[in-house]
DNA sequence: AATCAAAATTTGTGATCACAAATTTGGCCG
DNA sequence: CGGCCAAATTTGTGATCACAAATTTTGATT
């Protein structure tokens, strides 16, 4: 739910979001083979929908990096690189460090006290081996945080990054996760905040991003190319009934 | 023309882009006034094309911040204040001064002496009073200079970021822009790519964007709203016959 | 003249169609 | 088996239509 000083903001209800909620989602999710064509008819078919709200739904997503048009007239995927992903480690880490420094400096005690509740939550998560789970506890951390810095554009561009990295995080386990630096530097990052100390807070997420990208750049094969990440594990179903989704969510299979 | 490695990329000749194409060239030179409301069909039937590569055109550009979409249903070409222009200062005089950073220690011997007939070609520009040329050999240098970086993605996010403080460079003309410290810091950024001194480079493209941008916030009321800048005089026409553009540009009056 | 509800108009959205370009298929010949 | 070309199919693009929501205009009433 989004609000803005206590305004409710009216969530876009068009077919067109919908088709790029479900498209975001399963980038995100590594549903899609990275070089896999994905033709305007198959999502429409598959979501249920017309070609119209595919196609702008599409085109914001190319605007935005997360799937790339071929030169003729298909989109597909993007293969990732070694380069793609050390170009994207060094951009992430400068801005998601300036974001955490202007963060440190306007910190309230009700905003560090959020950051702690996600983080303990994180811990929670973490080992029960659910993927997916840990991913969004993760990213809900970071989203908190970079929202204390208040400032929009910034945060609209660090979410792009990690739009075009979201396909290739689950390389992260379970080898690269399990390791204890990542709880420890968001404790650091909570203290720093609190402290309104700016430049250990960004020393510490700039390791968290840099160490994290760099480690899957270490993956890269010696043509410099980055496999595909298998999908993050589905949370548990409900008991109850299992077919339909939700009220008119538009899911890849 | 864009070229990679000699191999020519076919332009994209769809009327989609061209629409964006036509929209991005008004948004840049002003021609909209901040806060204006773009109906779809005012833009369709002005460049005389149907809604659809309209509708297209707009999802990309609201993707890339260069108009925005209002809650209910139309889109309008953003206001500017104060606080806005300081993020943006922050995150370019970020990111560029990453990109010359790393075109400083890449550098070619023919990239720097293309830099240096753009620059040359500026000044022979400069005090023309024609502000559209002016800025053209301004934007031809910047990038020229961060494609040196190697890095497309840095590059793309840069390119993004120009288009929305675009609409407001204007205002830089013609007091700030008769300041001699723009062409000494190209000098100045020159000279360090050709000694591959990084720390140097990055320094006068800090100054460069930080100055120009700083003054423009400085431009601002009481309330921190930014006026619209007046458009870019257009250069000079052909002599002959002036009615029809050339080959199928859409343009707006 | 100011107010406000009803009517008229404008506007964005989604579906559908026609079409050309690109891609795949299938068969033929070497 | 492999290369090549024409037919068949798929695919993206652009135009058009219907419709509901939003906006503007109108006109009656105070």
């Amino acid at each position: 739910m989004l609000h803005w000083m206590g305004t409710k903001i009216p969530a876009d209800t068009s077919l067109r979001s919908q088709v790029y909620d479900s498209l975001r989602a399963a980038l995100t999710a590594g549903r899609f083979t990275p070089g896999q064509k994905l033709s305007f008819r198959f999502i429409a078919g598959t979501l249920g929908v017309s070609l119209t709200p595919v196609r702008e739904a599409i085109r914001r997503l190319v605007a935005e990096g997360a799937i790339e048009m071929q030169a003729g007239r298909s989109v597909r995927v993007p293969l990732m690189t070694k380069d793609k992903i050390l170009e994207l480690r060094d951009i992430r880490r400068t801005l998601e460090g300036m974001a955490v420094e202007k963060a440190a400096a306007r910190a309230t005690a009700a905003q560090v006290a959020r950051l702690r509740r996600i983080a303990s939550e994180l811990v929670a998560v973490r080992g029960r081996g659910d993927t997916a789970a840990d991913r969004q506890k993760i990213r809900e951390f970071h989203f908190a945080l970079y929202a204390i810095a208040g400032q929009p554009t910034l945060l609209q561009i660090i979410e792009g990054l990690w739009l075009r990295t979201g396909p290739y995080m689950n390389l992260l386990y379970p080898d690269y996760i399990t390791s204890p630096r990542g709880p420890e530097r968001r404790l650091r990052i909570i203290k720093a905040l609190q402290d309104h100390d700016a430049p250990t807070a960004r020393r510490a997420i700039e390791a968290d991003i840099g160490d994290a990208l760099s480690y899957i750049a270490g993956l890269a094969d010696a043509a410099g190319n980055i496999a595909p990440a298998q999908p993050a594990a589905e949370r548990k179903r409900r008991r109850g009934r299992s077919s339909p989704p939700p009220s008119g969510a538009l899911v890849f299979p």
